[in-house]
RNA sequence: UGGGGAGUCGUCCAAUGGCAGGACGGCAGACUCUGGAUCUGCUUAUAGGGGUUCGAAUCCUCUCUCCCCAGCCA
């Protein structure tokens, strides 16, 4: 149930680095997203483990925003960000930083280098650059721009800032070594002309760093100590510590780590802005998306999020989690902390024959069976009742054993029931109505004789019910890795079709009329549910977080193969 | 075919020269007023070859496979 103190090979590395003094004890880590879409279970990995060793090892982590390119970034997608690293529970502080509070800084970086002679300005065009970058296997040509004299570079980059010259008709490279296999290391553009309004520092500026510019040298800032990122960086970090030594700066120790994979979704945020844009789902916070808002809005727990984090493990292997994993995170949590309530999603009217007209009973129905401390509630019972239109077979096939004419079960905290009869639609034959009788003598849902039944059905009065939509949900996608596709195959052609079901005529217990948004409570044998925001006090809404396991279902899938 | 990484149960993560272990999944059973939860058991793995060693997932060596890099994105 607890977890165990999670320990892989980051962790080991950090205590090293204490054991041997390398940053006077201290241990600070960052967080670093672009604010450029929403965060997803991916970017939850990076926070436990950003937020979580800094908190372990006594240390501090910043929140910090790469916000080097303006055509791409947007406040709604930095309010996004704080608010949901918030919401998984953890606490910047006051190191709330943006890279672009470090531009003036970057700039005067910059002229150093140029001084140096380890920067010049290139007039190539983007395509002149890819031409002289070579390739893979074949080393780059020097620009005719490289041996430019300081003073032209230093003369050209002031009028660039200036915004002297037009977008793309220049950039400030940095001069390393264009026969380098490392191609970060062949001369990489640290400054384009950009006349972009930048959501914070609006037009005061027209030339933005490069990533690769920026980063090393905004973490350097900071004073990071140990600078946590992704695999496909494990090869720009020659370049962070070349530009680092050229300006003589404090290093932080780059450690790169394996991105998350999830079954079942894609967490890359081109392909998730992809479906948002193109309404594959409605919007960032859809209960389907793999973003944390959806998560949230779908009703999991930031503990359940936590703890899955802390399962996954951090390595350098690339690996696909199994969403199975998260789920049973979630139900987990749910079990321990969600109340009870009976709702029926797909309703079939149940008359009980002997039981008398008018009469309304309060039976006691125990709230969370894991935490009694939750206590009970009443809820009412009369003769017109609604079940589940699945818990009923007229020809029950085997190891099915629920309601089936002529036989008795139990309904949940109220009577043995047995069914006398089905009555069906004349026309189409299916069946709309069925009647029962009870047994007075098992109220509560005991029976003194000590008979037993074999099924214990959930089921809500019906005057006294409250109608619902509930929202179903499935996995995204169909396929495991829609990620990995054939020669032009599109990532969406494995989108399910399926993955979401809207139900409107369903009915749960009175109980629920005053659940706020967001509340969670387990319906019973069917399912964690949240209350969506579209819900009102006309209309009451729920997401369907998670199913509950459901054997029976394996039974009968079993069967029909 | 340059450079940088990685290969352990179906999946994810351990084992740091000394009995390959845990979790999830799956399967079987117990229990149960949720076919839930809980409990028990079972299942299956060191990419391949050679070498060092009393002993190799771990060290050496060759091979194979996979991932990343040729944005004025991050």
């Amino acid at each position: 149930m607890a977890p165990e103190k999670p320990s892989d090979f980051i962790r080991e590395i950090i205590t090293g680095d204490l054991e041997t003094n390398k940053y006077e004890g201290r241990v600070h880590t960052r967080f670093p997203p672009e604010p450029n879409g929403y965060l997803h279970i991916g970017h939850a990995k990076s926070i436990c483990l950003n937020f979580g060793i800094a908190g372990e090892f006594g240390g501090l982590c910043n929140l910090r925003f790469d916000d080097t390119n303006p055509t791409k970034e947007e406040v709604e997608y930095v309010e996004s960000i704080k608010e949901d690293v918030r919401w998984l529970g953890f606490d910047w502080g006051d190191r709330l930083f943006y890279a672009s509070d470090y531009f003036a800084q970057l700039y005067r970086f910059a002229v150093e280098l140029i001084q140096k002679g380890k920067a010049y300005v290139c007039d190539l065009t983007a395509d002149q650059i890819r031409e002289y970058r070579g390739t893979l296997t074949t080393p780059g040509k020097e620009s005719p721009y490289r041996n430019r004299p300081v003073e032209e570079n230093l003369d050209l980059f002031a009028r660039m800032k200036a915004g002297e010259f037009p977008d793309g008709s220049r950039t400030l490279r940095a001069k390393v070594d264009m026969a380098s296999g490392n191609i970060n290391m062949r001369d990489p553009v640290m400054y384009r002309i950009l006349h972009a309004e930048h959501h914070r520092t609006g037009d005061q500026w027209c030339i933005y760093p490069m990533y690769d510019w920026a980063h090393g040298q905004c973490d350097s800032i900071e004073c990071i100590t140990h600078s946590i990122c992704t695999l496909e960086f494990e090869d720009h970090r020659p370049l962070y510590d070349w530009f680092l030594d050229e300006l003589r700066a404090y290093h932080p120790r780059q450690i790169e780590f394996a991105r998350l994979n999830l079954s079942h979704t894609v967490l890359s945020k081109r392909k998730l802005i992809q479906l948002v844009r193109e309404g594959h789902v409605r919007g960032w916070d859809d209960p389907r998306m793999p973003t944390i808002s959806g998560f949230r809005r779908r009703g999991y727990t930031p503990e359940a999020i936590r703890n899955f984090c802390d399962r996954i493990g951090v390595a350098k292997r690339d690996s696909v989690v199994d969403i199975a994993l998260l789920e049973h995170c979630l139900r987990e949590d749910l079990n321990r902390r969600a109340p009870r309530v009976m709702a029926v999603l797909r309703p079939l009217r149940v008359i009980i024959d002997n039981y008398p007209e008018g009469v309304v009973e309060e039976l006691e129905a125990t709230n969370n069976p894991e935490d009694p401390g939750m206590g009970t509630r009443k809820v009412p019972f009369s003769r017109v009742l609604y079940i589940e239109r699945e818990d009923f077979r007229e020809t029950p096939p085997k190891e099915f054993y629920r309601l089936a004419p002529g036989r008795e079960v139990r309904l949940r905290y109220a009577y043995f029931i047995t069914c006398t009869g089905a009555v069906r639609d004349e026309k189409t034959g299916e069946v709309v109505e069925l009647r029962c009788t009870y047994d007075p003598a098992t109220r509560g849902g005991d029976s003194p004789d000590g008979r037993k039944v074999k099924a214990t059905l959930h089921w809500v009065s019906a005057p006294h019910a409250l109608q619902a939509e509930v929202r179903l949900y499935d996995h995204l996608f169909v396929k495991e890795d829609p990620g990995a596709m054939g020669e032009g195959e599109d990532f969406k052609s494995s989108l399910n079709p399926k993955s979401i079901e809207t139900l409107t005529s369903c009915f749960v217990e009175p109980g629920l009329k005053a659940a706020a948004a967001g509340s969670r409570h387990q319906f019973e044998r069917q399912g964690y549910f949240c209350v969506d925001p579209d819900s009102s006090g006309e209309t009451l809404v729920f997401n369907r977080t998670v199913t509950l396991r459901d054997t029976w279902a394996k039974i009968e899938k079993a069967q029909k193969r």
